[in-house]
DNA sequence: CTGGGGAGGGGGCCC
DNA sequence: AGGGCCCCCTCCCCA
């Protein structure tokens, strides 16, 4: 029997039952858990999003250098069998899954052995604190497991956790299993290398698009704070631990994690070694071709786990201490941290509730309409005043300012700052003339052309004269016949996107009668909605393929075109295949872009009354046809 | 409906 | 850090 000390507290001497615990079923957890730990039902306010208020009492964040949340630390003792959750988020069926969506906290909710839909843990306003939970790297430092219960999704202390400790997570092996699918052989496991897998690893294992490789950079950020000058951030981590914590905080080394790994006592639960380290960013880093090391099978639970204490659903109602805030957003920013003089009860200083008077008037945060505040200055702060200081990381060695409102990047903080204006609504330029207000003085500036009817741009052309660079920039175009703003329907083009809007109307519903149920695209013609279903092009069976959108896009161009509109409706699928031909080839007279001639040639070499599939290929970034009996998706 | 100009807003780059 | 300048985009109005 292994005999564990850690951190040189009591010994536990557990390993029988930690066996039994490593091999229990999803269900086990559910019907044998031992204590439930609701989410804190604190309302949201202007400064605080529910991803943090949700936090329960026995947790608190601990933070990043650039004031994110880097992850969820336990305030006490936290038994074994021990339930938090269940996970909250936005609900996504494999239908409605937005196509340019951040996928870093995806979760995937299975029914029936199928994806049933996802649990979208990326809005801090619709998920819960678990979105902050980290993946576990090693089988030493896992802590918590990760369950669907139903549909929804718990984490169970799989072992105690002590006070200060890092919550870390990983998939228990039914999870597990579901997202690796069938794809991978159980006894395939490659050799492992070295753990854990360098960032460059990480990169290296085929990123796909941009979206991919960002959430990667993003990850690896999140474990990696930036190494920003002092002044300019304020680093609560590290003013947290000095005032408070004389035995160093639970932290993550790598020297530690390979040396625990080697004495865990439960390899059951085998975190991975082929596993991408962020466990949200399964869905869009690898669909479907997720390795995963052997898993054995479960066996049933023989008894309900022996040392746990009787159930008692209301262990946080007597075992958690009072309220108090873990979240140093509330802290000033600037000018000093300003503490009560007082530790909280988890030893951690916490300021007091928010003072008006320290905050900042350089962020005029509107008064919310409802308020009867006279003064932006003691009205509360509005979403997004938790980006003071402004929240920094670093993307390709620069450092990147986000703002927390829209998640949008800036280079330059006075960018930002300039930004942030846009979620105030503060306008501090005023035409003196009109009253009129702006965000930036240059379109005062560009304003005061209104009233004094200046016009310095000037076309060398015709000698006209504008405004504004931008629409002389529009009126050349005139002069040079550029138009590039094309109908993808009808091929009409415009010198302004806004009549293109316009004329897009034109193809409105009322003239296109023939619908796709599953992307509802309309059609002129019944033949074309036909052939847009028998090509196996409907983009909404594989959104992860963005050349189906194309191709779909084709035969909606083609619906509209003189060649279909000659064709009757009675046309058998051998006609409408010809006239195809005819249609591609005449777009290729008319000098289509080259990029698409290899779909033109892929959809005319459809052969009549064969369905043909867009078969993906990972890391690929083309789209090979191959030719099956009937459109499969892997998710049916 | 198309096509042209006018105006405002957002953001990047540079000093 | 703050500001100036510039560009792009979008929308509105009207012929």
């Amino acid at each position: 029997h292994i005999v564990i000390f850690r951190s040189g507290l009591v010994p536990y001497s557990l390993e029988a039952s930690l066996e039994d615990m490593s091999e229990w079923r999803e269900v086990d957890f559910a019907l044998n858990c031992t204590y439930i730990v609701h989410d804190q039902a604190s309302e949201p306010n202007f400064s605080l999003h529910k991803a943090m208020t949700s936090i329960p009492r026995n947790l608190t964040f601990q933070y990043s250098m650039d004031n994110q949340v880097a992850g969820v630390f336990s305030k006490e003792y936290i038994p074994q069998g021990t339930r938090f959750g269940p996970l909250q988020g936005l609900i996504y069926t494999k239908e409605n899954v937005p196509l340019q969506t951040n996928r870093k906290y995806f979760w995937r909710i299975y029914s029936g052995g199928h994806l049933h839909h996802f649990i979208d843990g990326y809005d801090v306003h619709r998920s819960n604190w678990m979105r902050y939970v980290n993946p576990a790297r090693s089988l030493a430092e896992q802590n918590l497991v990760a369950c669907q219960n139903g549909q929804e999704i718990f984490f169970y202390t799989i072992r105690p956790v002590e006070p200060k400790q890092e919550l870390l997570v990983w998939y228990s092996p039914e999870f597990s299993q579901r997202l690796c699918g069938q794809q991978e052989q159980p006894d395939s496991l490659k050799p492992s290398e070295s753990w854990p897998p360098s960032p460059h690893k990480l990169h290296s294992e085929g990123q796909e698009d941009e979206v991919d490789e960002k959430i990667d950079v993003e990850f690896i950020e999140r474990d990696t704070p930036p190494d920003t000058p002092d002044e300019q951030v304020v680093d609560f981590s590290k003013k947290i631990h000095e005032a408070a914590s004389p035995e160093p905080v639970h932290s993550p080394h790598l020297n530690q994690k390979e040396m625990n790994r080697s004495i865990h006592p439960y390899p059951t639960l085998s975190p991975p070694q082929d596993l991408p380290l962020h466990l949200h960013g399964f869905y869009g880093h690898r669909e479907g071709l997720i390795s995963y090391p052997s898993l054995p099978s479960p066996r049933p639970l023989q008894a309900p786990y022996p040392l746990l204490p009787p159930y008692n659903p209301h262990y946080s109602h007597l075992l958690l201490p009072p309220y108090s805030p873990p979240f140093p957003s509330m802290l000033p920013s600037k000018g000093g941290l300003r503490y009560n003089g007082f530790l909280g009860c988890d030893g951690l200083p916490y300021p007091s509730i928010p003072q008006q008077d320290l905050l900042p008037v350089t962020l005029p945060y509107p008064t919310p309409l409802h308020s009867m505040s006279p003064s932006s200055s003691s009205s509360p702060p509005a979403p997004g005043y938790k980006s003071l200081p402004f929240p920094l990381k670093k993307q390709n060695g620069k450092i990147k300012y986000d703002c927390n409102v829209c998640l949008k990047t800036f280079g330059q903080l006075s960018n930002l700052k300039v930004h942030l204006r846009v979620h105030s609504g503060e306008r501090p330029f005023q035409c003196n003339l009109c009253k009129k207000s702006f965000t930036q003085l240059a379109h005062l500036q560009k304003h005061h052309l209104v009233h004094t009817g200046e016009k310095p741009h000037e076309c060398q052309v015709c000698h006209k004269r504008f405004s504004s660079t931008s629409n002389l920039k529009t009126h050349l175009r005139l002069h040079s016949g550029e138009k590039p703003y094309q109908c993808k329907l009808c091929g009409v083009k415009f010198t302004q996107y806004i009549h293109l809007k316009l004329h897009r109307r034109l193809h409105s519903s009322r003239d296109r009668p023939h619908f796709c149920q599953a992307c509802t695209r309309g059609f002129i013609h019944r033949f074309s909605l036909n052939l847009h279903q028998r090509s196996g092009f409907c983009p909404t069976a594989r959104p992860e393929i963005p050349e189906l959108k194309r191709a779909a896009e084709m035969v909606e161009r083609f619906d509209a075109s003189q060649e279909a509109e000659a064709l009757p409706e009675s046309a058998g699928e051998a006609q409408v295949d010809a006239t195809l031909e005819k249609w591609l080839a005449r777009s290729l007279e008319n000098g289509e872009g080259e990029e698409d001639i290899g779909f033109l040639k892929a959809v005319a070499a459809v052969p009549h009354g064969v369905t043909a599939v867009g078969h993906h290929q990972e890391r690929a970034s083309v789209v090979h046809f191959s030719h099956r009996p009937s459109i499969k998706t892997e998710e049916e």
